[in-house]
DNA sequence: ATTGGTTACGTAACTGATTACGTATTTGAG
DNA sequence: CTCAAATACGTAATCAGTTACGTAACCAAT
């Protein structure tokens, strides 16, 4: 083996994959003469289609065999040189090119199919002396992929990895600055900073900890990147806000291992349920308070002009309770 | 699934490789701007290569890699302005160009082997969770390949395909002047026509039959297309001869029916030894008395001025008889 | 009837690989 | 020591596909 793959490992599937077939194809092309089928291999898709006698327009055989419509016209121009088709535009619609196999490729049909045959019983026979059955593996495969692609699952274990780097921090004074900073650089990329944020974020122990509420600042090698407040309201309705991740740390779930964070604390301050307030067009943050398990609602009129849209968790201590001891 | 691929069925399988390879490599590209590892994919292979600092030649890295050294130049140029290696002649041989990471390229080793990583383990456990094993599967298959490959195992299908339309007929006076034209044909392709073949081809009978020989014609779709003759010498001593077959007609095993037939004909004449007369530049004439058990010996000199080889199998009647039987 | 959007298709430009070829350098056989 | 063969590598041409773009035809809603 190529010391390439040596050392990537199974990483290089994809290459393999693409060899392997690439040696496959160039055995194929030595197998046309042997039947005396006279064609260019890569015609073979066109040809194969149209092998009923049946005519088909351009972009119907570029969507049957998978290729482009461009590619499928310059084949079907080459064939037509080679006399193998004609194509004429159809009655119907003077859009469409049909094409069809002139005489000349009709009489090589009987002999592509004693080749196709050939050629399918030896991929048959192949995968039957297989432990590992290579068409069912790459069906198996590209089912798995369907459900969850490739670039998402690497994207899970670099999440994975980010938060290893992530630690969680409850908030003293000397993260007062990185706090109301934080806040201050999320707000003014989408929205205007209001005046209850200003009054929040220069006092927070005045404000939200005196209070009975709690934050957590999210630190990366030891530097702020993300805050999240939770303010208590009448001591069983707390209210989750001030939720900031600096834009260079965004994608690695610390949004989430903070929400985590502050549900945890709600539920050992006693608290029933939590609400937020956002806005409609922050999409990461929705679907980050879904996943939460954060529900749309209607409740009173937000303070702050940015809001659009309510949400809220009830909080069931006992099963938390039970959660928290299993984990 | 497409329909060209549904159609084909598993012939479709080199494509289906490619097709899945592509889309793996598709989002591969996309995990390169989630590490912050700002390469072309293309050049991942050189830069894997290099990650150590060990500096590599342009043909080491091609060797390794398993692309052309045309290519790797092509790539190393590139990765150069874009300032991640550098290039220099080497000392001991003015001819090879050592290229080795620059300072900004090993900046991004770290980044790239935790890629590396993820993706391998992303690759891994795709490969765990299918039934059948798609790496193995690969590998299994390849193997396969080499020990007899894909050309030879169609080849092998043809050629039982095409015999099933061969039938073997014993000689009558209507194939007389078949069986002269089929050999004129091929001696005169590759050496003169002597006076004994003359003598021998305008009356089989007379030289041949009439002594206890034996003349077998091959046809396909009712043309004669293959004659070989059996030639009494002393009753144990018998010689195989006039072996030819149309130049249309090879390539599909006619000669190995054929001298299979005159070999069981041989037995039931009570033959202890069959020789044979040809020259070695036939090569696959040669291949095929091989095939057939004949081994090279010494004999008298020949009549015949073509002849440079004398082959010769000795039969066993009972172990031939056992052998019919249980066929 | 008009017109904006969609569809079918051909041509052109690009891409990532290859093979072919030319040149400089090294090797080795006599 | 010399000269033919082999080696290293860069450049050019080619190949089989792609995307991008332009044009003509069709469709559907005014």
């Amino acid at each position: 083996m190529l010391e390439l793959y040596r050392q990537t490992g199974k990483m290089a599937l994809g290459s393999r994959l693409r060899q392997l077939g690439e040696q496959l194809a160039e055995q194929a092309a030595r197998v046309y003469p042997l039947y005396g089928v006279t064609i260019d291999p890569k015609w073979f898709p066109v040809f194969f289609m149209l092998r009923t006698g049946e005519c088909l327009s351009i972009s119907a055989l570029a969507e049957a065999i998978g290729h482009s419509h461009a590619s499928v016209s310059k084949c079907v121009k080459e064939m037509t040189a080679a006399g193998f088709v004609s194509s004429q535009k159809v009655a119907g619609d003077g859009r469409v090119n049909q094409v069809c196999l002139t005489e000349q490729g009709r009489a090589l049909v009987p002999r592509l199919e004693r080749q196709s045959a050939d050629a399918a019983a030896v991929v048959e026979e192949l995968l039957q002396l297989s432990g590992n059955n290579l068409w069912e593996a790459i069906s198996e495969f590209e089912y798995l992929l369907t459900e969850r692609d490739f670039y998402t699952r690497v994207e899970d274990k670099f999440i994975a990895r980010e938060q290893e780097n992530i630690e969680l921090r409850d908030f003293d004074d000397s993260y007062a600055e990185a706090f109301a900073t934080l806040n201050y650089d999320w707000i003014e990329q989408y929205f205007t900073v209001e005046e209850s944020d200003r009054a929040m974020l220069e006092a927070p122990r005045e404000y939200i900890l005196d209070k009975g509420g709690h934050i957590v600042m999210a630190l990366a090698n030891g530097e702020p990147v993300g805050t999240c407040a939770l303010i208590n309201h009448d001591g069983a309705r707390w209210e989750l806000a001030k939720m900031a991740v600096a834009a260079s740390a965004q994608g690695k779930g610390i949004g989430y291992l903070m929400g985590r964070a502050i549900l945890d604390k709600a539920r050992q301050l006693g608290a029933e349920s939590i609400f937020l307030e956002s806005n409609t067009s922050l999409t990461p943050a929705i679907k980050l308070y879904r996943k939460l398990g954060f529900e749309r609602m209607v409740g009173d009129p937000s303070p702050y002009a940015r809001c659009n849209i309510q949400m809220q968790v009830l909080l069931e201590p006992s099963i938390g309770a039970i959660a928290d001891s299993a984990s």
